[in-house]
DNA sequence: ATTTATTATTGTAAAAAATACACAATTCAA
DNA sequence: TTGAATTGTGTATTTTTTACAATAATAAAT
């Protein structure tokens, strides 16, 4: 293993944060604008960046996510490294990478993180390299994605949709404070791509001792307004362990 | 952002391969020679190397195992990268990295790989620092390891622990080409730190369709011999399917 | 040849969870 | 007051999970 041979790749981390519109899943990209040939040419990116020094990997993700957003305390899961070396070859990557961190970067390793947020916290814009934008999952095929961005997002879905079967709380993250049960079961109906039953669905939240009704109904509908529950989680019996004890109860004899 | 705050960190992998002995699970660890003030030190680490210039991630797992352990078409499963700075603290480790790359190293990230494989597979030594081993996870405490390698071998414990749910099959992988039901049922209880029932066990595998029965039974055993079963993966129903089908299984009304 | 020791193998009943299914209640707006 | 839209509720059936113990097979010991 002969020195010559040893490359010094960049690291940078990703955020990919997922929020709920209360009809479609949207992931927050920010907008990247390259002038090419007197063109401005527009297309989106996730938050993500180098990383410093002495920083710790989730530090960076905090840290950069905070720095392109404004957001703070927002609870990020690290969930795959991509590290293909041809991720960063397309001509107008290179080209925003050298006008944006003044750095001719041959290859950069990204860790990838995954947030859930509420779609309605405030987005600061500190410059015209941070303008933040939710975009729906939908429309991502249509368009123009830096680097590998589009298959990270896709991996970040993949990964929020295999631990909600094991930390289903997580889900809360991405419904308002007070909100419906039909709320709920749309977006759960959303991120598991199926169709649930009402009756069964209501059955279901009932058995959730971390969802509590409200005295309160929902405002400004032309219908029968719905009851509002909360979330609350509660210290001791942390929601985490309630379906995590369901999903692997197998032959349990001691 | 500027210039001077970004650093060029070097990216190593990192692989942890687990076995079975019938007994206990195993993970797979190179022996770490240090000449340390004329005295010969040893401890271990895993099985991982800087990647090279034009070279994959997952490439870089595969070439890396190769090259200390001999072993050679192995499903790698990429589960966390590691990147504190401090991770490289420790003058033995400098002294070590020095020493093997000849380089001056201040930081590394590392991408980590988890892999099952069957205990018996032959391992080649080619070299003073390609010495690889065996040792049980039980006794790991007791043991020296290399940087972060422990917290490593932790986390990949909880995800393959995880992925099981998911697809148990990869149980498989760390069990002969022919076992018994015992076998595989000690196995899944030491995986999932669990007791569980013959009966019930029996059952469940009965309903497994990719574990077929043999018309052979053990050998040299001093009583009654245990019928073998082998592991069949259908290329049309892959077992991947079957539990996870089950794990998802909620109100599905189309 | 009989006994002893050790492990393999098998079934059933009870409890819990998942599923399928339809109509009445509430509210707003026309 | 009627219609339109959406909320909210119960029960029977099926499936899955769990709990539980006696007999069969074999080798070794007497």
């Amino acid at each position: 293993m002969s020195n010559e041979n040893i490359y010094y790749p960049h690291v940078s981390v990703d955020c990919v944060v997922f929020g709920f519109d209360g009809e479609n899943l949207k992931v927050l990209l920010i907008e990247r604008n390259i002038k090419e040939q007197n063109e401005l040419y527009n297309d989106k990116k996730l938050p993500g960046s180098i990383i410093l020094q002495d920083e710790d990997l989730d530090t960076a993700a905090s840290r950069v996510l905070n720095e392109l957003t404004g957001l703070k305390n927002i609870y990020l899961s690290q969930f795959k490294s991509f590290g293909n070396p041809n991720r960063t070859n397309d001509p107008r990557d290179i080209l925003w990478l050298e006008n944006t961190m003044q750095l001719k970067i041959g290859r950069i390793v990204t860790v990838a993180y995954v947030a859930l947020i509420k779609i309605d916290r405030k987005l600061q814009v500190k410059n015209e390299n941070t303008q933040a934008n939710w975009y729906d999952l939908n429309d991502l095929a249509t368009m123009n994605l830096a680097f590998d961005h589009a298959e990270i997002i896709k991996k970040g879905l993949d990964y929020v949709r295999h631990n909600l079967d094991i930390e289903p709380h997580l889900l809360f993250e991405l419904l308002p404070r007070k909100f419906t049960i039909s709320q709920l079961r749309t977006l759960h109906d959303k991120v598991h791509q199926m169709r649930s039953d009402v009756r069964n669905f209501q059955k279901k939240v009932a058995q959730m001792p971390y969802v509590m009704p409200l005295d309160e109904v929902e405002e400004g509908v032309p219908h029968r307004a719905a009851r509002l529950y909360k979330f609350k989680k509660s210290p001791l019996n942390p929601p985490k362990g309630d379906f995590k004890s369901v999903v692997l109860k197998k032959d349990r004899t001691i």
